[in-house]
DNA sequence: GCAAAAGTGTTTGTCGTACACCCATGG
DNA sequence: CCATGGGTGTACGACAAACACTTTTGC
């Protein structure tokens, strides 16, 4: 299946991988990098998301899950159209203009921003082809074209989302300790919660249910273990406007 | 200033219009129609949303201005992008064939979708070249290429919008009465609310302020007129993130 | 037995909800 | 004086917020 990408259009995909044990949410980037031609000087030498064109005969959505396959080998994944960008003079400044004289695409190109969720540690970076790397939301690195702008607006609707819709479930393994659930939520929002208030709210829900676990291979107590069920919540939220204006 | 149009990205906008008296939450809908070239038959007679090519030198957010200012002669509205829609068979159906045959427009268009908030009353439809009317949103008339998807998701996203942010205000006139704050919360959200215990909830805010004045006109008990302060909401709101999971 | 992280309870104030009648006005 | 829509009050239960110590475990 041979597809003719479309120049003009790109899709750009914000990768929030949360890790666990590091408590820390990260964002995966790739290498762009282009020496002169005596190799004497770097030309480009800094990190800009994975993206792609989008191809004719495809969707958008077909667009970026293919361009996270072909970064990660995962599909299946949590995944947000959030925002196109389409400044005109997005990819504009110096070094992204010699890497798209070097790389030939358009000037003009708009391109549709999405973000997935997955956790840090379903990925396996040893020998990716594209040199790609996590960094932490917080201690991003120098960013080609406008990709910066893309993954602080990725955040704000990250934070946002993730307060009215349960999709932290899909940064954490599939059991996990309240505990885990709380440094989350801190990551995402860079706040810090009340531990017994939070206990309590989310014990408290009936999608939250807990399992006849615990942690193993842990050097201090364990905790106790619990999963998120997707039926029931939809079966709770089936029609649940709550008017908190 | 002559602007050379990018054959393949548009935007199309949703423009949403509340009528205080009729309490109805409207859509802006221009006339899509061609006859045979002998006149005898119609090919195509429906509806769709204002649109257009976006172009080299302009921004996404530009060119819905333009296109907007273009049917209404409007600016300054409240305007949200909310998703790009790109499925290479989004304006494939017989009548967008024929439509596009006589426009000349790339088959593979993707299109930024953005709605606007306005009192109806604020557009002057009368000689309209266009021949733009409003449709009340839950009896839409028939649409052109897939601009009833676009509309209905315009329409989740105002849902959730509304409960999060003061955006309600923005359609209705500046001094508006507690009963006409509900009665569009009912239109956008199609539910019921107490009337008691509204008018406490949205008495209480601080950006909710009482004005001198009443409605006149009336023939019946004049309302209490109340303006929305967004200097207040700002302030109150700077880093408000409610953690109600 | 100690370090580390898990887990637990109470109080106070606020808010959501359910619910039915009186009031002010223009005609 | 009446029809119409505007406006009001209370009680109950649920939830948010503030706050500090005990328990369990592996080492």
């Amino acid at each position: 299946m041979k597809l003719k990408k479309i120049s003009n259009i790109s899709v750009d995909c914000v990768v929030f991988g949360y890790d666990t044990l590091t408590k820390s949410l990260n964002v995966l980037l790739i290498k762009r990098y282009l020496e002169s031609k005596t190799e004497a000087d770097i030309l480009v030498d800094d990190y800009v998301l994975t993206g792609y064109h989008v191809c004719e005969n495809e969707t958008l959505d077909d667009a970026a899950t293919r361009v996270l396959k072909e970064l990660t080998g995962l599909t299946n994944l949590y995944k947000k159209q959030f925002k196109a960008f389409g400044d005109p003079d997005r990819l504009m400044n110096e070094k992204d203009l010699i890497w798209i004289k070097h790389e030939q695409f358009n000037l003009r190109t708009i391109t549709i921003a999405y973000y997935f969720l997955l956790k840090t540690e379903e990925v396996a970076l040893e020998e990716n082809k594209y040199q790609a790397k996590w960094f932490p939301i917080r201690n991003l690195p120098d960013l080609g074209f406008d990709h910066e702008k893309i993954i602080l607006e990725a955040h704000e609707d990250l934070k946002t989302k993730c307060l009215h819709e349960p999709i932290i479930f899909e940064l954490l393994p599939d059991k996990f300790t309240i505990n885990e659930v709380q440094d989350l939520y801190q990551s995402i929002l860079g706040i810090e919660i009340d531990n017994r208030n939070f206990r309590r709210k989310l014990i408290k829900k009936k999608y939250i249910i807990a399992l006849d676990e615990k942690q193993i291979g842990i050097s201090k107590k364990p905790a106790q273990l619990y999963m998120f069920s997707k039926d029931v919540y939809e079966k709770i939220f089936e029609k649940n406007y709550l008017i908190h204006i």
